[in-house]
DNA sequence: CGCCTTTGACCGGCGC
DNA sequence: GCGCCGGTCAAAGGCG
């Protein structure tokens, strides 16, 4: 089914806040990853862009999350993510990746964490939504959907 | 060559 | 104030 993927995009869940949403996380990170990234390159500037997002605007983007059974990390939804951190929890001995959906205006953040309990157990969160259409189709992506419980939080 | 992953350091919040 | 904890940055290397 080409729905499929559209079940990855936040907007579908939130239908109250979702325009308002939209614009704040874009607004949020257009200093970061929509602006120029020469600014970033000044090192000291790069703390100064996140303090300012957070100072002003603290949370505002919503949160989805949803469990699968699969073997790898990286569950290819169809969008295109760059990997930028990986991090230890206390209670869950597999680490925890941070994903950011590449693409300028669309800053939509995911985490991937597997169960310590149950290694074939992946717990992904989607942060935000996409401003953007899916770049390619999946087909394996069903079998996903099939073991896939959505937890709609936030 | 361009994009992405890796990886240690850093930062802010929170509890003690 | 200090240290833990979770989230992010950014340089350097890898891989197609």
């Amino acid at each position: 089914m080409e729905n499929y993927p559209l079940l990855f995009n936040p907007q579908l869940y939130n239908n109250n806040t979702t325009s308002e949403l939209g614009q704040e996380v874009k607004d949020n990170y257009h200093n970061i990853d929509g602006g120029n990234k020469d600014s970033l390159v000044l090192e000291s500037n790069g703390c100064e862009a996140r303090k300012k997002m957070k100072g002003e605007n603290k949370e505002r983007r919503a949160r989805y999350a949803f469990q699968t059974r699969s073997q790898v990390d990286v569950l290819d939804d169809g969008y295109r993510w760059r990997k930028y951190g990986q991090k230890a929890v206390k209670n869950n001995k597999f680490p925890r990746s941070y994903y950011r959906c590449t693409y300028q205006g669309c800053n939509v953040k995911k985490q991937v964490q597997r169960l310590s309990k149950d290694e074939g157990v992946v717990v992904t969160t989607y942060e935000g939504m996409h401003t953007h259409p899916i770049e390619k189709s999946n087909d394996n992506f069903e079998h996903i959907l099939n073991q896939m419980q959505i937890y709609t939080r936030f």
